[in-house]
RNA sequence: GUGGGUGUAGCUCAGCUGGCAGAGCGCUGGAUUGUGGCUCCAGGUGUCGAGGGUUCGAUCCCCUUCACUCACCCCA
């Protein structure tokens, strides 16, 4: 048996549903707030994510899926949507277009990582960008999108942190000062937090080991190094969530991982969703489109990972989609006949099924109730001689005899909605 | 990359440190010549994840390996 690769899932159509209700929801929610929806490939040239997503990030350096084409090039799957779609929107100048673009993607990522609860090689993920908008609003704006799909979605115990991680004026000075704080302590912290205080000692800060809380308890908070205008920025950004009435916790020890981020960060953390509970993340990036070679423009955006997503839902509550009709037939010329009736209903876009393999009507009714078609049309000999039609309704345990000339107005008094009048 | 758990029917899982491979659900047919759900009856499917070892005999014990899964690292 060839089975799929490891980490890499099929969306069986037993779920499919709540995926279209997820992708509708998105749009419902993002297009009054301006956003247009952007599509890029899913592999790009390594060198981007490199320059993006930080050289030294986890990413980068163990995660990616890289692989050499025809010709030699380096071509990476994309571990995130972000870095494409800055590189399209530079490549197309399309600041010239709109100087603020608000974007958003919905589509799969990879990450060679092993798999656990919410953590797939390939996942999907929804994101969404404001371009050229230094003002705080922007962040609210993208903060109350995010907060109104959540509550659109349905789920209302995640938690939304805020975090503000400075800029390049501020946040050197902030980052002195913990390893600084850090150093005085590196005995009682543990191997990881030994191997982050030399390569990430933010991370430090969100370490799981209790003896690591412990020591790094009084450790400095980056607020408080904030330079006055990321001070103000972030001041803005809680005033007018107040304002809002939208709920966040102010996390001063939250940590993102990649490196573009500046100033305002955020998650949504979920509970009951295991270890990898963030649901969706995001921040500010004000130098990334200049780092990659574009105009002077500040960004922010937010990712959300759509199979958490998923695994947080209450799916039993969304309709699966159902045939309005079933045609039951008994003998070859019913059934002929009914694959016309068929053919007609689902020229109309009207869903209708049929077995076609002359099975025995009770065989047909069982398919109807498991299919839970709320009317069935039975064709048989009798009544093909009398040229009509069987309607039998299956909640009421009904029916009636309807002369196939008038079926289409018996079923349009039904359902006028479905059976407009041609 | 590291650690734990689990691999038995399409699905969910029983199977007493060793003796013919099991149940429920689902599926198909019937009880009703052409009438669903509830009930009853009948039916089928397994390299017991794979390979090796111990044994008269292994789903069970041992070794190896693979897969899945949860967790670490990290992240959506």
């Amino acid at each position: 048996m060839i089975t799929g690769i490891k980490g890499m899932n099929d969306i069986l159509p037993a779920e499919i549903e709540a995926w279209h209700f997820i992708e509708a929801c998105v749009r419902e929610v993002f297009h009054p707030f301006g956003f247009k929806e952007i599509r890029v490939p899913v592999v790009e040239k390594t060198e981007l994510f490199c320059r993006s997503i930080g050289e030294d990030t986890d990413i980068v350096e163990k995660e990616m899926y890289t692989f050499a084409d025809k010709s030699g090039n380096s071509l990476t799957l994309r571990p995130e949507g972000t870095a494409s779609v800055m590189r399209s929107h530079i490549e197309h100048k399309l600041h010239i277009l709109n100087p603020v673009d608000r974007l958003y993607y919905v589509g799969p990522m990879f990450r060679y990582e092993r798999p656990q609860k919410g953590r797939y090689r390939q996942f999907h993920q929804i994101g969404a960008e404001i371009i050229g908008e230094p003002s705080p609003l922007a962040d609210v704006q993208l903060l109350n999108m995010l907060w109104r799909f959540f509550a659109r979605i349905g789920i209302n115990d995640a938690v939304l942190q805020i975090n503000s991680l400075g800029c390049p004026g501020c946040r050197p000075r902030y980052r002195q000062a913990l390893v600084d704080f850090i150093a005085e302590r590196l005995d009682r912290l543990c191997g990881d937090c030994r191997r982050r205080y030399q390569h990430n000692p933010l991370r430090v800060l969100d370490c799981k080991v209790e003896q690591c809380r412990d020591a790094v308890q009084a450790a400095p908070s980056v607020l408080d190094f904030l330079c006055p205008d990321c001070g103000t920025h972030f001041n803005t950004v809680r005033r007018l969530l107040s304002n809002l009435a939208i709920p966040f916790e102010v996390n001063n020890r939250m940590v993102r991982g990649l490196d573009y981020y500046c100033r305002t960060t955020f998650e949504m953390i979920a509970s009951r969703l295991g270890a990898q509970n963030a649901v969706a993340a995001g921040g500010r990036y004000d130098g990334l489109i200049e780092s990659l070679g574009g105009p002077t423009l500040p960004g922010i955006g937010f990712a959300i990972g759509m199979e958490r997503l998923t695994l947080m839902m209450d799916t039993t509550r969304i309709p699966a989609s159902r045939p309005l009709l079933f045609l039951a037939a008994l003998g070859e010329k019913a059934v002929e006949k009914a694959f016309l009736l068929l053919a007609d209903f689902q020229k109309q876009g009207i869903g209708a099924e049929m077995d076609f393999s002359g099975k025995s009507l009770k065989s047909q009714l069982r398919r109807a109730d498991k299919l839970q078609t709320p009317l069935v049309l039975i064709l048989g000999e009798d009544e093909l001689a009398a040229n009509q039609i069987q309607v039998r309704d299956m909640e009421t345990a009904t029916q009636e005899k309807v002369g196939l000339e008038s079926l289409r107005t018996f079923l349009a008094s039904r359902w006028p909605h479905h059976f407009p009048q041609a």
